[in-house]
DNA sequence: GATGCCACTTTGGTATCCCAAAACGGTATC
DNA sequence: GATACCGTTTTGGGATACCAAAGTGGCATC
């Protein structure tokens, strides 16, 4: 692997992983040093970073992009008509048989599963999902929508009745798909995406305190 | 303005110009000598194009992404989402006169206009009533979506009847719009943009030789 | 004439150097 | 103690040097 996509990888997995908390400023002479690479990689890793989202400028330096609630609660928005539109293609597939190796996934999380699965099966069922719609651009703009996501749903991740409720809403959605039921699936789907975005950005909302006196920069819907 | 700036602008401007043709190969050198930049900027104006899907890799080099006729299929369908929830939203608006403005840019256009004119204005109708909606991803889409569809699009502009009826399509669906009628507009739109689709593609698969002959690649559906 | 092989060239990936501008820090001044 | 000023350091943007690998062309061979 090259050192632009290693460098990008694991400056990715530092971000999400909130090993580098959200607002705080990166040169690229740490990145440098930290990874062992030289600039030039460094540079192609912050601009690849910087259309995910994940890191933007502050003037003429770098920042991880600080937690944004209105951003959070625009995402929503767009991952609601990507996702929904991704979902009635799948319905209208004749093959459906898919959707049971989504299931599989879900049926993989018991009490023993560590928050990080919780946390990366909750993503990769909407992701593989979208994918199973088999159009590209619906499938990217969900992982895209997913990844940016990700860093604020290390808190609902903490809850175990948010978790349970979004289990049992994803195994409802998968199961009016197996009916090819589109309308009913996309309803649940649109069901399960507003009141996440609900409950996400009413427990972010109240743990602000918490999560800027962790360092992290939060900005207010 | 920077000279990566400069350079991706310039570098785009020529392929989304057709100046360099779909499927041509490039090298960094080339651009550098091209533009009088450096491989730094190069490169990394290089990177940008390619999540903006206009350039893309060959084993170890670049080249201006072909013509892909499955591809603008599928974006057709991601614009359908993405438009259709943003059209949504526009019309929930109170304030919905910012529509006119719109109007005005699709009065701009007569006879006397020259077929760049024509084209851009096209594209940005349906970006600039994405912006209304306020929802920075839904805008960003259909922005990108645009975009890549812009090459393909300089066909259709060739064709007066089909010009004539996407303008009358356009005018429609702000009239609606601007009643506040969201499903009618959202209806209108769906029905434009999968006749759009339908017709480019077609239009396309038809003028395959002679695109081939251009030198362009063109990638069947 | 076709084909295999080798030397040379070109290319992207990487490291490093230079520069202007911005950030920082210390000091003198009020 | 606060503040304005100036020299130093740091930083990102750009240019360039170097390298391994892929590509190219010509020559020898059959």
């Amino acid at each position: 692997m090259s050192q632009m996509q290693s460098v990008e990888k694991q400056l990715r997995q530092m971000i999400l992983g909130l090993e580098i908390g959200p607002g705080e400023k990166l040169t690229e002479r740490w990145i440098e040093s930290r990874f062992g690479a030289s600039r030039t990689p460094v540079r192609a890793a912050l601009l690849r970073l910087e259309t995910e989202g994940l890191v933007g400028r502050d003037g003429r330096g770098w920042t991880v992009s600080p937690i944004n609630l209105a951003e959070l609660e625009q995402i929503a928005v767009y991952r609601e008509a990507v996702e929904v539109a991704a979902l009635h293609l799948t319905c209208a597939l004749t093959d459906r048989s898919a959707v049971d190796v989504i299931e599989a996934m879900l049926d993989s999380c018991d009490t023993d599963t560590p928050r990080e699965e919780w946390h990366r099966i909750g993503m990769d069922f909407h992701i593989e999902l979208a994918r199973l719609s088999g159009n590209e651009f619906l499938f990217r703009a969900v992982r895209d929508a997913m990844t940016r996501l990700s860093r604020a749903r290390w808190l609902e991740v903490r809850d175990e009745a948010a978790l349970a409720r979004a289990w049992a809403e994803h195994r409802a959605i998968l199961a009016a798909a197996r009916l090819g039921d589109a309308d009913e699936a996309a309803r649940l789907l649109s069901v399960h995406i507003v009141g996440s975005r609900d409950r996400l950005v009413t427990s972010l909302a109240n743990d602000r305190r918490g999560l800027r006196a962790r360092g992290f920069a939060v900005i207010a819907a």
